[in-house]
DNA sequence: GTCTATAAGCAGATAGAC
DNA sequence: GTCTATCTGCTTATAGAC
């Protein structure tokens, strides 16, 4: 581990706790214990668990839904984005299999929570979306689909399988460096699938 | 409401809140509240609240986890399967929105949790819809697949939308009743992107 | 900035009267 | 079976010495 001062180990130390535990489930002790202080110097860095709660989440969110600007803006037609798109975000998510479920649990509990938090106006970059989309329908590469309806298709099967990964490596009955592959795997499958779908 | 006995108010009371906030989250006063009695009767009639827990959460999953077997026995061919399968599902998640990502966030706290409720030996299930799939497959009625992907695809498209309802609807700024109609949209769109899947 | 000790409040669980 | 009162332990948060 790198030296880090005790304001690093701190939030270094509540983001595993809190996105293993959420806040419900979560324990300033645990925090401590982890980033080898007491839990008074939790408060005088933080104030309040709900103070070092939301600085996790905030971190998190933001990684999370990912700048769907970078694909709106890139030069490549939809098929070429959606494929980029998919190939990121299930990396991102092999990296941080824990987060989606995470935000989905919180988000559940306070839906206020991202009100402030959302980088832009995210209603009005999906309707510059829908134009795009619309476009490439007119000239004939795709077929004619509901933009809201797309983004679900696609984060759904991107997304669902980490949020369910601890049911399903139990129903299923295989160990996480397979199930690490099949994700792997997903990455060429779920592009697959929304093309065939896109196309037809 | 129909009367009920003060067993039942308790159980249905439990599932309320336990759905609601989760074991970390819930609170035995808020279960006594919404029963109409007081914390001392919630111990004597279900002791602890892990047993009361244990009790909605392993109802719970029994209606989560459908009897894959209804499908598998049935006469229809691969396809009418899971259009009847998809279309029986979102009605179900509909009618209970906040059951899956409850499921998810304690199996996930406790992966032991489901052990001993699994009704049956669910990868031999697994290994039977793999052979059938293989059948139909040999029969020139679908390509070959996974039967592991396609599980996976085909949850992923049904329950995803429900476990980020509460972000969904904030980012995209979309009423509750409106995204229920979406949902309902679904249950053609996801069979559509499976069957044009399944057929490439 | 860092520590020990402790306050204050809450939640789960039980005792015991009726 | 149902109630009130209470115990016990845990959790967040603070006071105050160094």
């Amino acid at each position: 581990m790198i030296e880090q001062n005790t304001e690093e180990r701190i939030l270094e130390a509540a983001r595993l706790v809190f996105i293993e535990k959420g806040f419900d489930g979560a324990r300033m002790q645990e925090i401590a214990d982890k980033a080898n202080i007491n839990k008074a110097m939790l408060h005088y860095y933080y104030r309040t668990k709900d103070k070092l709660f939301k600085r996790v989440f905030e971190d998190a969110f933001k990684s999370f839904v990912p700048r769907m600007g970078t694909i709106l803006l890139s030069d490549n037609d939809i098929l070429e984005k959606i494929r980029l798109f998919i190939s990121n975000y299930i990396d991102l998510l092999i990296e941080h299999p824990f987060l989606p479920l995470f935000i989905m649990k919180e988000v559940s509990r306070n839906p206020k929570i991202i009100e402030n938090i959302i980088p832009f106006k995210f209603s009005e970059a999906i309707e510059v979306f829908q134009v795009f989309i619309d476009d490439e329908f007119a000239k004939g590469k795709i077929k004619k689909v509901n933009v809201i309806h797309l983004i679900i298709n696609i984060v759904s099967l991107c997304i669902f399988p980490f949020v369910a990964q601890p049911m399903l490596t139990t129903l299923f009955d295989i160990e996480s460096e397979e199930y690490k592959l099949l994700m792997i795997d997903r990455k060429n499958e779920v592009f697959n699938i929304i093309k065939l779908w896109l196309r037809s």
